[in-house]
DNA sequence: TCTATCATTGTAACATGTTAGTTGACAAGT
DNA sequence: ACTTGTCAACTAACATGTTACAATGATAGA
């Protein structure tokens, strides 16, 4: 019931409907889901511990704005988490998981030539979730998501550039090639080389929308 | 406020003041420490979202039991952030923080010559702590902690074994050469050997005390 | 004696009233 | 015109009453 309003939260301010600076007003959610303020609080709570929005005691509740310093944090938890969990499983991959990210590459193929984007992305982030999966370890996936959650706010913006697509497939290609190889480095390495190519794209983006970012690069002092 | 009753009953927790099937009231908690229910419900939220307990809905809240799958995944998880950190470090190290370094690491020494086991164990924390610092990301220390929170509750159940500080040092000291030398692969692998050093141990308490443990190895579905 | 059903109890989840602190505007003084 | 002090309004934080659900124990039936 507060999970409802959580995700309902949470996926407002990840489609940017509210956008970065936007104050959060408990009232009209409240109204507008037809609940009470204490699940309310709550959600707001954990977005709060997720740095989605910032909350000022006693005076209000605003989405936070977009943070190079906390998007480059967050770009490396991920990638030490995916470097990771590509080398456990380039030791550990059964017949079995290389036939189904064997399957997956092939649905990627597939969407490309059909120029169909939205289901490449989608079908890039089944990549990443099956890799993460097969290590084994259930909360990977959400431990990798939650702390690049600013990055995958930031990444909504990027325009997908023509080609984009075909060089993403290019970067799967050659870590699931090497993961089929048991090469546990050249997994690393391609990962690496793949993961690599966001964060000059979302500097791009701080050039373009850098009404977007906050101006003062202080990162959170949050304690947990 | 309520960021009190969470440190407090998170140190109860974590101390084994409160042990693992231990059932949780809030009335007793907010009786002991003079607060309403609310601050309290927020703490227990908190606490559940980090699986230091589990709660029930509509019937109960209990401190959750030890869990090797979770362990094992909370290892994995250090270690990659952990790797990643000293990788980082190495490539970047100013001479400044070198200094820091080496001078914690004289503290260490001095603090086993003396056998303050205890001394030695703060330090033994900061030591990490330091290196995650060093990469220049504020929430990577916070992180680590959060995902290996479980290995932290068990590992203060380890007995001191003689001579066990004098190794854990040997083996800090190499990961402190490593970095001085700025050798990042001598880095990670020295700190690899040092991690590794736990899981067995922590395996032995399984033998041990069992009654800690849960029976059923179903690892938790939560989603966040 | 065992099983199934029901009532009782205790708790989290929810709703709502109350408090206190921050912010921003406005006025007064420089 | 600019700074500073005061005040009003808004909001999160806290307190507390209410509800609904799960677990447990008792009781009745087989």
């Amino acid at each position: 019931m507060s999970q409802r309003v959580y995700i309902s939260v949470k996926e407002a301010i990840l489609a940017l409907h509210f956008p970065p600076g936007a104050n959060l007003r408990k009232a009209p959610i409240c109204e507008r889901l037809g609940v009470s303020r204490a699940p309310v609080t709550e959600a707001i709570a954990r977005l709060a511990a997720e740095g989605l929005v910032d909350v000022v005691p006693q005076s209000g509740t605003h989405v936070s704005y977009f943070s190079m310093s906390e998007i480059r944090e967050g770009a490396f938890l991920r990638e030490a988490l995916e470097l990771a969990a590509v080398s456990k499983v380039t030791r550990d991959l059964t017949e079995e998981q290389r036939k189904i990210l064997s399957r997956n590459m092939r649905l990627q193929k597939l969407l490309i030539e059909d120029e169909d984007i939205s289901g490449f992305y989608q079908a890039d982030e089944e990549f990443h979730g099956l890799l993460m999966e097969f290590t084994g370890f259930r909360r990977l996936a959400d431990v990798a998501q939650t702390v690049s959650l600013q990055v995958s706010r930031a990444r909504i913006l990027l325009l997908p550039a023509p080609g984009r697509a075909a060089e993403t497939l290019a970067e799967h290609q050659a870590i699931f090639d090497a993961i089929s190889a048991q090469d546990e480095q050249g997994a690393r390495d391609a990962m690496r080389l793949h993961l690599g190519q966001l964060m000059p794209r979302i500097e791009q983006l701080e050039q373009r929308k850098p009404h977007l970012f906050n101006l003062t690069p202080q990162p959170n002092s949050e304690a947990g």
